[in-house]
DNA sequence: CATACGATTGACT
DNA sequence: GTCAATCGTATGA
């Protein structure tokens, strides 16, 4: 990779990968990178923690069946659900299995690697602030990537908001598996997963 | 219509 | 460790 990284880095991940039961893609989705690009520029994170949500899972928002703020959820995989989290937070998640399927991988934790200036803009309004909660978090990444409601729906397999692969060669980051973060139903379902001991995962620190 | 409650974060004791 | 912010969504009268 080049010192300043492009957006042609980061070629997308196919359709198919996306296709799949969500805790196989939360799984795999770990040392990937998550891309945005916009007129600020380019902005890039590997992605360190996920978690899977399925339609048999009460912690799932599509639990009780299609809603309108679920709908993407059942639509194509490989495109972004985004919803508000507590009336103040945006948080995302990326679509898997085959349309008709709710399932989603929420976006958990970036290590950024690119556009880090835009995102100290972004989360904490042009101040200086530790590097390791620019994206650290569902709510905190959304800021970070500039991912907001405009973005529900999107389709993450081609610029300019994108997943894509790790420049050079990948190599499968070792992982840690966890129950899920911040949920009331399920707690005991093992389906967190985070990049071992990367200072970049958010929760207490005995889930990394 | 009324109301309870978050797939969170940041400020504070 | 505790707690308020803040509002869309779900649920029930």
């Amino acid at each position: 990779m080049s010192a300043v990284p492009r957006a042609t880095d980061f070629a997308p991940l196919p359709r198919r990968f996306f296709a799949r039961g969500a805790v196989a893609v939360a799984r795999d989705l770990m040392g990937r990178v998550l891309v945005h690009q916009t007129r600020a520029g380019l902005c890039a994170g590997i992605i360190v923690e996920a978690e899977a949500y399925d339609e048999s899972d009460p912690a799932s928002h599509c639990y009780n069946g299609p809603t309108a703020r679920n709908r993407t959820m059942y639509g194509p995989p490989g495109h972004l659900y985004v919803y508000r989290s507590y009336g103040v937070h945006w948080c995302c998640n990326v679509v898997t299995g085959g349309a008709g399927v709710g399932a989603a991988v929420l976006l958990r934790a970036v290590e950024p690697i690119a556009g880090l200036p835009i995102m100290q803009r972004r989360r904490f309004d042009g101040a200086d602030g530790p590097l390791r909660d620019l994206a650290r978090g569902p709510g905190r990444l959304c800021a970070a990537m500039g991912i907001t409601r405009d973005h529900d729906g999107v389709d993450t397999t081609e610029p300019p908001l994108w997943i894509g692969r790790t420049p050079g060669r990948f190599s499968r980051p070792t992982l840690r598996t966890t129950p899920r973060i911040g949920i009331s139903k399920a707690v005991s379902r093992p389906w967190r997963f985070c990049v071992a001991g990367s200072p970049f995962v958010s929760g207490p620190k005995r889930l990394r």
